[in-house]
DNA sequence: AAAGTAAGTAACTGGTTAGTTACCTATATT
DNA sequence: AATATAGGTAACTAACCAGTTACTTACTTT
């Protein structure tokens, strides 16, 4: 591996390459402590100390404390939208199509903690990026939402009073309140929860409650 | 007024009155700190400023920051376990029961932003109080439901395999999503929200998903 | 192999903050 | 009127923390 000294292949444990690792390192630790302690709690020398190197190339690589935290923002928000973006799959009934999607929303949520906080940080120290910087995520679900919902009501399977939006958000809460409000479930349920069966039971309810409500 | 004198009819304006005030002002001018900058954000000589007093005095009728932040915190709690013991006022129609209680929830949170962000906080830093100190909410809210929905699925009205501790749940992040995540009620919206018209629909769209679902 | 450059370190700085101290003032009791 | 006590103030302290400086180490290029 001395060998490869040219130019277009550099030393697989150059210097650019542990470069790039400390830079990735740091975004690691700063996701978890940041989803963690928020950005206001989250502390520069602690992710450093997460990270395992010194707290001088978090100011290297990132500029600021600040600024690291819209990267790891934008980072995640990147990764939601992504994937729902691939999500989209046409089947025929619009059902599948609905209930595919909202579990989709739930796994990942029941899957990336980190998501689940840092957009709750966000929600409460005034969304100084989320909202600003990051707005096309809802725009998309809407896009994607509106087509599958619009087919639903043209073929008689969903209600033609509905509106979109409220639905989009409706499904948002409903899926997000399990992880976003773990006392009150720790308050209803008194045992531990998110057990593969209990996951999907609430899946489920959620599910009947969109297609059906309470009422019979 | 200066004649009263006795032992039993203190001045009007005197020390403990005073002592009364300041402490009240300093728990009212903490509640809105606290419920804007969160238990870590919020600065002691903040919340002295805003109670018009010196901060020597918050540790004097509260102790620590931690202490008065738990007495906001029960103060909060008091209010609407208080509200919703009154609440109770049995209809005919379990429809007519189960609307109102989520109607009465729905614009309490419209109403008291405070409430809000005060419970969002404890939900992301750790419930260091809500769950252990203030479980009793949740209780209460389960037994008040609980008979609502068995008269209602006794009388046919409700479907028998219903989870009541899953509807409180669904009815409470469909109320509170309104509140909590205004970025995204923005991104769907583009548009300020909280007329009174805007909120009457949003009721509304809760009550007709909790009722119906979007499926027709 | 020498020079240049990027990665990395330790110790420091200036500003902030929870909590304290020493002191003053007004009210109530004797 | 004198004394005790609770309400109230300003200035301080010890700890903490974001960001910086001056320095060392190691890789890459010539």
């Amino acid at each position: 591996m001395e060998a490869l000294k040219q130019t277009s292949f550099p030393k697989v444990d150059g210097r650019e390459q542990r470069s790039k690792e400390s830079r990735s390192r740091i975004l690691k630790a700063a996701t978890s402590i940041f989803a963690e302690k928020g950005p206001e709690g989250a502390r520069v020398d602690e992710i450093a100390d997460a990270a395992g190197i010194n707290k001088r190339m978090i100011y290297h690589y990132f500029g600021s404390k600040e600024n690291l935290y819209v990267e790891v923002l934008r980072h995640n928000y990147n990764k939601i939208y992504t994937l729902s973006k691939n999500a989209i799959d046409f089947a025929d009934d619009p059902r599948v199509n609905v209930a595919r999607a909202i579990r989709a929303y739930f796994y990942y949520l029941a899957e990336n903690e980190a998501h689940v906080r840092l957009t709750s940080w966000e929600a409460l120290c005034g969304g100084r990026c989320a909202g600003k910087l990051f707005p096309k995520f809802f725009d998309l679900i809407e896009l994607e939402f509106d087509d599958i919902i619009k087919d639903g009501i043209e073929r008689g399977f969903i209600r033609p009073d509905i509106d979109i939006r409220q639905v989009i958000l409706s499904v948002h809460a409903l899926c997000l309140v399990y992880f976003t409000r773990q006392e009150v479930v720790q308050s209803l349920w008194h045992e531990d929860m998110f057990s593969e069966e209990m996951l999907e039971a609430c899946l489920e309810h959620i599910l009947k409650l969109v297609f059906d409500g309470i009422f019979s």
